[in-house]
DNA sequence: CGATGATTTCAGTGTCGACCGAAGGGGATC
DNA sequence: GATCCCCTTCGGTCGACACTGAAATCATCG
């Protein structure tokens, strides 16, 4: 007897979960997120996701208000409805992986302070500068690299 | 009366802990970085690192192992020394930035699977393929760039 | 082989953050 | 305006992890 496509698609959410857990959103966040990427309809209530998802309505509330916060969650309001409901912005999601390259690059202030820093000691700079030509390039490239990203599949 | 060089130094370390420590590395290891990165002479004893930083011996060794786990230490020991030297491992950044990237870009094995699972129905999957295709191309695109990496300078 | 000096191990402490669930507040309908 | 949901807020619990300091371990030298 075969294994539910529901049943998989909820081990695939956990995988994702995990995931971006390790990388430091809350586990129930990301189970948000990888249910609204796969869910039909493609919008939910707080309450559905708290159902689905056997979470508490506080984690739901707070994580969702977290995803809508950083723009990978949309809400929508309706007249005549009490209760908002949440899509995901799969739109965002390339601002989301730029923050994180940026994060990465962004090493290089700090190198490049400390190389201001020992600017008179060229001996005692080299460890230092070694670190700071990575990132400096990294800086260049990184940026170049995003422009030439392509848009969207229609 | 101006603030003298070391003292700027030890600021300019803090703010490189406080860095990686929002990226999961202990403030401790942080700072055992940032010191190796621009103290002279360039090797030093955990015992040296223990009292400079005014952090205990055990937090000092089991960051130490982490770092030289990671390669981003060198530990050496010497003959008729029974105190092991410690010095930074600039060449071995490269490696740990490279992480970074691919832990990034590994996130389309995930959303490759996630496609698969839908693969009998497109309208369904049209949100996973948005972000799928983004990590996509990014999977193609950051080890091509890492590839045109420049050599650090001599 | 014992003494010495250094490092590693380990149990204990404190902090931080995720999560829960009950209480409170805000709309919508009647 | 009363009722009914639904959402958010908030106190409390739990587990994870960084850090400490003392004890155990290890290496060197006399």
């Amino acid at each position: 007897m075969s294994v539910g496509r529901e049943t998989r698609l909820s081990a695939w959410i956990e995988r994702f979960a995990a995931h971006f857990a390790e990388e430091g959103i809350p586990l129930i966040g990301g189970r948000i997120l990888g249910y609204l990427l796969v869910c039909q309809p493609v919008e939910r209530t707080a309450a559905e996701l708290s159902q689905e998802l056997e979470a508490s309505s506080g984690s739901i509330s707070t994580n969702l208000k977290y995803l809508v916060n950083v723009g990978l969650v949309t809400k929508r309001t309706r007249r005549g409805r009490q209760a908002a409901e949440y899509r995901i912005n799969e739109k965002a999601w390339s601002g989301f992986v730029q923050r994180k390259l940026d994060a990465i690059a962004s090493v290089q202030v700090l190198t490049e302070d400390g190389m201001r820093l020992l600017s008179g000691d060229p001996e005692r700079a080299m460890r230092l500068r070694t670190v700071d030509h990575l990132y400096g390039w990294l800086s260049a490239e990184l940026p170049a690299l995003w422009e030439r990203r392509p848009a969207s599949p229609k």
